[in-house]
DNA sequence: ATGTTC
């Protein structure tokens, strides 16, 4: 595998395997470069090369890890005329993603007990953990429909939100063409999980902002040097997952007649324009929508809680939407004079300043790119540059596992994790179940943001530092 | 990631 890494750029390779019909680049510094050894990882970008319509490069991000299918840290274009989409490539959680709040509280204000209230405040109104449902009936019972029209804009209208929250979210929180029609009963039914964090990596962490990086640009931004931040990490929950279960088997069963025959059933595809392509991406703009809206109620909730434990208007504190981006979803858009469908499983979009898909408060930046670190390690905000068209406008959405789950479960004692974490407030049912989430199972984030910067593709603008954090649980070892 | 091995 190592050999087959060939270095053609600033910390960009070409992996050269079979009869690859179009180019495979991965992006690594030198340090993850010399540490990497997923040889599975790269063999799952080659097999995703071989789809029919795929347009070079497919790209492996610094965070690049093993996944089903795509690997996490993938990016895969498809020719939106002739090419494949495929429920695999987006990933499980359909339009998992971020959002981070602003705020004007001077970290300096909030002691260690009042972050502890804060995120007891968070925890009492938006349950985290699997199989968590809504705490709100009438959120349980919200209607589907609303949610696949409005997406996150749905809930801004309905009082849960800004009006100028609307523009601060990729796609303005709503992606066209969502159909309830388009999945299944069993996906219908799981759908009572709005305003939940769910598991596994997923979050609500606030800290903050350590370093200005990018002095004008953090400023346009609203962040300033040692003011708290929130950062909301959470998808579409059960809803995404029983859709891309739904089409992943579907697309597998209907590959030969389809056309379309997939090497592995994690790449399981259809023909973007067949039948079973475009209710796939009916049913994925559903689950994008109820994720944005996630999000946006979350992010209401967390102002209601801000506003309760600090005693202060919400107009004080800021809470300031900056922006929520999507790192697991296929996208309709021109690349050069093509129609692409771009496939980005654990990649985020990082349009660049002045590109006419921005929304109008960040065309002259670019619109900030949020990738979060692990539990305890540092997060940062970037903007793509002049440059960024190499990757699709596509950078990586956070550290990446180095560690399986089941390897850090194994690896790690309670108090392992604890000395990772290196003080950072913890809010869960017990950090036992959060093993599989250690730190050191991650890749270093600083090492995998300076990946893209390095090679020309992003400026980071800030970094960021938690303070406290809500998890849901996950095993226990 | 996930009603955590239908």
């Amino acid at each position: 595998m190592p050999e087959k890494l060939q270095l053609v750029a600033k910390n960009c390779y070409i992996y050269r395997a079979g009869d690859s019909p179009v180019a495979i680049h991965v992006y690594l510094s030198q340090k993850l470069r010399a540490d990497f050894t997923e040889a599975e990882a790269l063999e799952q970008l080659y097999n995703a090369s071989l789809l029919p319509g795929v347009v070079g490069p497919v790209i492996g991000m610094p965070d690049i890890h093993t996944g089903y299918g795509l690997p996490i840290g993938g990016v895969m274009a498809a020719d939106y005329e002739r090419g494949v989409v495929s429920a695999g490539a987006v990933g499980m959680d359909i339009n998992c993603g971020v959002r981070l709040l602003t705020t004007r509280i001077p970290a300096a204000e909030i002691e260690r007990a009042i972050l502890t209230k804060l995120l007891a405040a968070i925890a009492r109104r938006v349950p985290a953990g699997v199989g968590r449902v809504s705490q709100v009936k009438e959120l349980r019972r919200a209607s589907l429909e609303a949610v696949a029209a409005g997406g996150a804009r749905y809930f801004i209208q309905e009082g849960f939100g800004r009006g100028e929250d609307r523009e601060r979210i990729e796609d303005g929180g709503c992606l066209s063409g969502a159909d309830v029609a388009a999945v299944s009963k069993e996906a219908r039914e799981r759908a009572d999980q709005l305003a939940t964090i769910g598991g596994g990596n997923h979050f609500v962490e606030i800290g903050k902002v350590a370093a200005v990086l990018e002095e004008g640009l953090a400023a346009r931004f609203g962040l300033h040097k040692d003011h708290l931040y929130i950062l909301i990490h959470t998808g579409s929950r059960g809803l995404g997952h029983q859709i891309c279960t739904d089409y992943s088997n579907l697309m597998w069963a209907n590959g030969e007649q389809n056309g379309t025959p997939a090497p592995v059933k994690g790449l399981a595809c259809a023909p973007i324009a067949s039948r079973d392509g475009q209710n796939y991406l009916k049913g994925m703009a559903l689950a994008a929508n109820y994720a944005f809206a996630n999000r946006q109620l979350i992010t209401h909730f967390i102002r209601e809680a801000f506003v309760e434990v600090l005693k202060k208007p919400e107009e004080d504190l800021g809470l300031d939407l900056l922006y929520d981006v999507a790192h697991n979803i296929a996208k309709k858009e021109k690349h050069g004079a093509k129609w692409l469908l771009v496939h980005r499983k654990g990649a985020t979009r990082a349009l660049p300043a002045g590109h006419g898909d921005n929304p109008g408060c960040y065309l002259a930046t670019g619109h900030p790119a949020i990738i979060p670190g692990s539990m305890g390690t540092a997060s940062y905000v970037v903007v793509g540059t002049g440059e960024i068209n190499k990757t699709f406008c596509s950078v990586n959405h956070g550290a990446g596992r180095v560690m399986s789950r089941k390897k850090a479960r194994q690896e790690f004692s309670r108090e392992d994790l604890l000395n990772q974490l290196g003080g950072v407030v913890v809010a869960a049912r017990d950090i036992k179940f959060l093993k599989d989430e250690a730190p050191l199972a991650y890749k270093d984030i600083d090492a995998v943001v300076a990946t893209l910067a390095e090679a020309g593709l992003t400026r980071p603008v800030v970094r960021l530092q938690p303070l406290g954090v809500l998890k849901g649980e996950g095993e226990e070892a």
